[in-house]
DNA sequence: TTTATTCATCGTAATATTGCAATATATAAT
DNA sequence: ATTATATATTGCAATATTACGATGAATAAA
């Protein structure tokens, strides 16, 4: 058996962080989440053009972004105007931040 | 054909953060990082009983986070002290911080 | 109403990741 | 030398992810 990560191992904290540093883990979406930071709006066609990948393909990474929280879309007539959602960002910013700052920058060696 | 990420689609950097950021897009791996931020050492039969999956798993992501270069083990006779790398930690949380600061927390409203 | 346009979903193929038992390796202890 | 201990590696099974063509759904334009 196995393969599938066994969640009930960790605390519901280390499962939350995994899945949103997953967003972070494609190139793909890090392109989508870099695009809608540059552009502040976008509509998915434009991302087609952007990243080269199918259609299909970006709209599935779109899902995967939506899940999360971290960007958000509204409809808009025929087409689909997403963008970074202010408090997810933020919530998820702090959440690293908070991991970064469990080790000190002072710490000039660990231990070996 | 496909599955496999197209990489030469992306910048060198969105593929090396999209890298960096799988480190802690698996419940196992953060698991390890916090035990390592709390113990400030440790060797790796510790982390067999503290998180309770199999030797040769726990094995797979230390392999997995040292490739990255965010910790680094040094062998202490029959075991392998591992530990964070400090400059990679502080290079990795340099990387995120950037990436978050892009989208400003003053910013209310988005567009939609 | 027909026809575009835009995006989502489905089905499917391929690769990647996760997990573990078994085994290998290397040092320490006896 | 033999045995015990600790970690790494190998081989394999199972699940997850990535990608895309084809198709569907919804609105806009004609």
């Amino acid at each position: 058996m196995m393969g599938i990560t066994k969640k009930d191992l960790f605390t519901k904290h280390q499962n939350e962080f995994a899945q949103i540093a997953k967003v972070f883990g494609h190139p793909a979406r890090l392109a989508i989440i870099e695009y809608l930071l540059e552009t502040k709006t976008c509509i998915c066609g434009d991302l087609v053009e952007e990243l080269g990948l199918a259609q299909a393909t970006i709209s599935q990474h779109l899902r995967e972004l939506k899940k999360t929280g971290i960007i958000q879309g509204t409809i808009e007539g025929t087409s689909v105007c997403y963008c970074i959602e202010p408090k997810k960002w933020e919530e998820t910013k702090n959440l690293f931040i908070a991991l970064f700052d469990k080790y000190p920058s002072t710490a000039e060696k660990n231990c070996c």
